[in-house]
DNA sequence: GTCTATAAAGGGATAGAC
DNA sequence: GTCTATCCCTTTATAGAC
């Protein structure tokens, strides 16, 4: 077998793939059209037919892949050593820029979980979350095995807590950007040095 | 000028309102035709046309209207009287709880903020975020003049975190239900007290 | 104000040549 | 595998009677 006829043989199915995921990322599935995505991609419009049986088939396969690769960016950016506190830094601000670097990704996957009510859209984003929530969960609670955190909070609450920040972040930071008294919409690190910060040690003064 | 006939005037225009607004919020623009609306509403498509120039317009009408009574209905939520701690923890799950129990505003108003860089968007949806962020401000800078809280973090920060964490749970509740451990999916007073009381006493020890 | 009928355009999908 | 041409249906929007 041939790896050069099988690259060819893939090929137009990529272009196809590549063009449907970003017009899928910028509009909702009813806004694009086959047509687009055949311009999109240089072809013409019968030939995605060949390839996908019809538009709901191919934009499964767009989710399917695109929140695979999603799901391998946000693992590997989370992934670090060190001790607990500086794992928990890490992770905040790296899970952050692996959104804001991905933005197509991350649109594409999100909309369909805040769209559907169908089944499919958790499948994948359920996966990813989970990704997430489990490798955030082990890291407070070895903080807390190791009495370096309190033992009296829930680490599942904290992990959505953190996850939800950077997600908001990530969702409204056009909105925040004009917004006066925010300064950290450009600086998506400092905004979770802060989080961190103010999670760690609260709000309260230690004396009380 | 009689009132019965001020509203029998303005009635066809609400039933059409009220028809776009049910399935504005359940499908994205382009998935919903002048013809659903029309069927939803109980009149012909045609009639649509007599209120509305076209199927733009009654969106941006729509999206007027529901904002504006989101932000009505997130306002009238927030607002307490108390102790700086107890508006906080009240600020946190009101705000929660009336997002959860105008789920078809929020998703209206949400999607909107989420799909277009377009500019009208920005001028509902900020105006919301402006009320809720200037409230919880408010009451953060409050409890540090009063040296209940820390001097020394920064109070849109915190506000945006919180804000976040709700609006999260608001958009991913169904995946955080099938996770495991995941506890407080069906009880967001729990989640808001749960995260009001990791914010105020930080997740590291008093004694550190 | 409300309707039926229709226009004009674009949608998804297929047929069949090459 | 890729194309042009086409089918059939739905869409937005309009015309015009009542």
């Amino acid at each position: 077998m041939d790896n050069t006829l099988a690259m060819i043989e893939g090929e137009g199915r990529q272009r196809i793939l590549a063009a449907a995921e970003k017009l899928f990322s910028a509009k909702a599935f009813d806004a694009v059209s086959m047509n687009a995505i055949a311009c999109e991609a240089g072809i013409s419009k019968a030939n995605i037919y060949h390839y996908f049986p019809n538009k709901d088939t191919l934009y499964l396969a767009v989710l399917r892949v695109a929140s695979h690769n999603l799901r391998a960016v946000l693992n590997e950016a989370v992934s670090a050593h060190g001790s607990v506190l500086d794992v928990l830094r890490h992770f905040a601000r790296n899970h952050l820029q692996a959104l804001l670097n991905r933005p197509q990704l991350v649109r594409l996957v999100w909309r369909e979980i805040l769209e559907r009510g169908a089944p499919r859209a958790q499948e994948f984003a359920e996966q990813g979350f989970a990704d997430m929530f489990s490798a955030l969960v082990d890291v407070l609670k070895l903080g807390q095995s190791r009495g370096e955190f309190r033992q009296d909070f829930d680490p599942a609450l904290v992990a959505t807590l953190l996850l939800g920040a950077n997600v908001f972040f990530f969702q409204s930071r056009d909105i925040l950007r004009h917004y006066p008294p925010i300064t950290f919409a450009d600086d998506p690190a400092g905004y979770d040095a802060g989080i961190v910060e103010i999670l760690l040690r609260g709000l309260v003064p230690a004396s009380s």
